[in-house]
DNA sequence: GAAATAAGTCAAGACAATTGACTTAATAAG
DNA sequence: CTTATTAAGTCAATTGTCTTGACTTATTTC
């Protein structure tokens, strides 16, 4: 029917698709309820009490789940419940920042049982991706001496840094990060580690990692409203993250936010709501090794300037949470981001009243916003969660076939 | 291992599961390519030929495919080239505005084959369910005199009302959509039918009647800007519309925008950029039935207020394309809505030139802001391709089991 | 005319979930 | 203290769906 014509349709899928979308129902069910017997299962996730048992034995050959004390509760034979082995699988995350990479090995639950960091020198990927790559090799071997079977259970390596990608660059700044998005960085470092390479921006491996470990646990819509140097949103929606057409979805820095008091010229986000407008406001040196733990203290005391920041701020991002729930109708909107956790915590409270919005209904279960992971660390365990997810989550992608045969 | 706990997980799939997401999959790509092969089928979604012959037959007996004259083209078998029967499947779509109510009957290609509509009495649901039962009917037997199989192959019903949904009532208006919203619609229409029923807002109507049969056809990422008595936008991402975890997805009538000249307030954008605000700009009566008609011609004259309008309302357009771009990362956005297509054209020639934005890349294929359907009965479109896509259109949860055995 | 190529079929096989009867082990009831 | 009831979990056979590999058919190219 056709010649060079492009046909476009979706995979089908088999019997492979079916078994493996099943084990990741289990996977995810254990996961999300703590421990469960192969009756609650069955019952969870509609599947015959066989096929539960066939597929739990599996995953316990796997060394994926294992068995827990007997429960005697009511008639009835005694259940066993089953629980994820934490170690059952690990996978790596790698975050890439301005000055800094930070590499972190977490297990199957999320725990995370390494972290590395090394500064990253100037001058972009060209010296760079060697840094990476020894300090990826030297988590690794960490992670090896904690656990013999590690590298068997290696699932992949997640990487996370500032979007948006795929842009053509047009400026630039001393640490090139837009050289990062250049650099064939994800094949350089499947080449360079033999692993499955993941990528997202930090707004989105944060959501990950709150997924995984965090608020969002559970949830199927929720947003994290990420505050690093600039300003992004990670997508939850439908219990999958969400990257858009190019992997830049949530990218909202550039959105264009409402003038503060007249005459202002509109401005994007991320130089109104993001730490680099606070360095710049508070004249901090973005590159001060101390900015941190100076920032902790800042917040904690009653310096003006700070506060006045955090005025103007908190009023952009009130705005935010309203534009995004709003559009996305979630069931909570998380703020995380790299902003010291007592700065999180006063923007938080300097959020309230929040504006009004559709999100104001009398059946919420959750509240609004929360306050989700302020740790330097999320995002390097949300780069690292990532392959998890992937290789373990339920999710359309993985049922459908890859390779034809026949 | 739970006394009462709720046990959280999502469903497990079997044999069914496959077979319905592969004949899902074939319908698709017969859809999206117009018709193809049962080789370029096996090819196209990598399952095997023998497979495909299997569901190709198993389809024709169903009536749902065709097989076309046979195509002779190189060496080798000529083949058969296999395409939907326009008339394998229909649903019905109902629109429920604010004084009117339109039905639209369409058969699996989309194809409006029959259309009837009904003033709604003002009293809302009341009086207004009686008439819309009456309207559905008629629709029925009509399309029955068209096709002798229409109520066989008759898959669902789908409502489009406004949103927001599910919202404690604050304000109403005379012709009380708010009260359409706490009537139990969805459950009167399915008794009084005996469809399985549908409900979505127009924006998401519109989204799916541009994915049926418009610009957004074959889409995976893209979002519907609808401008109707309020404005909304209909999101396509990742394949399926996105509804948020109450139903509000896209609502964005509510967002703040920015204010278009200093000292003014911050205004909902419903307030600004919708037909509503034009009536208002323009001391039109939204009653009025000749409204679209006067509106039409206003807009290929030079009427100057009418002109003030689109000026200012490009202007939040503009920031709405830029945010939903920045928000979303969509292949396209689509301008659709029930303003008369002379407008919508116009507001489109105003919005030239968009806001910069992430958008801009150099591998674009698509415009960023395309015109989408402005026809009256877009939203009725919409409102019947939803039944059709339910039923049609491979999803995750089609896949999953629905109820337990064992 | 023979070789190559491609579409499509046939019949057997493989895989994974289902079915229904059965076993095991506990509590509740008399 | 015995028996009935309930629930967890197993066994062996069955079913449904896709895959496999050999085969047939029809066309073009050499």
């Amino acid at each position: 029917m056709n010649d060079a014509r492009e046909i476009r349709a979706k995979s089908g899928t088999n019997h492979e698709g079916t078994s493996a979308h099943n084990r990741r129902v289990m996977i995810d069910a254990l996961r999300l309820n703590g421990s469960l017997s192969r009756a609650d299962l069955s019952r969870a996730t509609k599947l015959t009490k066989q096929t539960v048992s066939n597929i739990i034995e599996e995953l316990e050959g796997d060394g994926l789940v294992l068995s827990l004390d007997v429960v005697r509760k009511g008639r009835g034979q005694p259940s066993t419940p089953y629980k994820l082995v934490p170690d059952g699988a690990f996978a790596i995350g790698l975050q890439i920042d301005r000055h800094v990479t930070r590499a972190a090995a977490v297990n199957l639950i999320g725990n995370v049982l390494v972290r590395a960091e090394a500064n990253l020198p100037p001058g972009g990927p060209s010296r760079g991706a060697k840094v990476i790559l020894d300090l990826i090799e030297s988590v690794r071997k960490e992670l090896a001496t904690l656990s013999v079977q590690s590298e068997k259970r290696l699932v992949g390596l997640g990487v996370a840094m500032p979007g948006p990608f795929g842009m053509d660059i047009v400026d630039d700044d001393p640490w090139m990060m837009a050289a990062w998005q250049n650099f064939p960085l994800l094949e350089t470092l499947a080449a360079g580690t033999g692993l499955d390479v993941g990528l997202q921006n930090d707004a989105s491996a944060s959501a990950t990692a709150e997924r995984m470990v965090g608020v969002a646990n559970g949830l199927d819509h929720a947003v994290c409203l990420y505050l690093g140097y600039g300003i992004g949103a990670g997508l939850i929606l439908n219990g999958e993250l969400y990257n858009g057409a190019n992997g830049n979805a949530g990218e909202i820095g550039m959105v264009l936010t409402p003038p503060r008091h007249a005459g202002e010229r509109h401005q994007a986000l991320e130089h109104r709501a993001s730490l680099a407008s606070l360095y710049q406001h508070m004249g901090l040196d973005p590159a001060d090794p101390a900015l941190h733990t100076k920032l902790a203290a800042a917040a904690l005391s009653s310096e003006p300037s700070l506060a006045g920041w955090i005025e103007l701020a908190a009023g952009d991002l009130r705005w935010s949470v309203q534009i995004i729930e709003t559009i996305f109708d979630p069931e909570t909107v998380i703020i995380c981001g790299s902003a010291p956790e007592p700065l999180a915590r006063r923007l938080m409270q300097a959020m309230d009243p929040l504006l009004p919005s559709i999100a104001e209904r009398r059946t919420r279960r959750l509240p609004r916003v929360q306050l989700g992971m302020t740790d330097p660390w999320a995002v390097a365990l949300g780069a690292a969660a990532e392959p998890i997810s992937r290789a373990f989550d339920p999710r359309f992608s993985a049922i459908l076939k890859t390779r034809a045969n026949g």
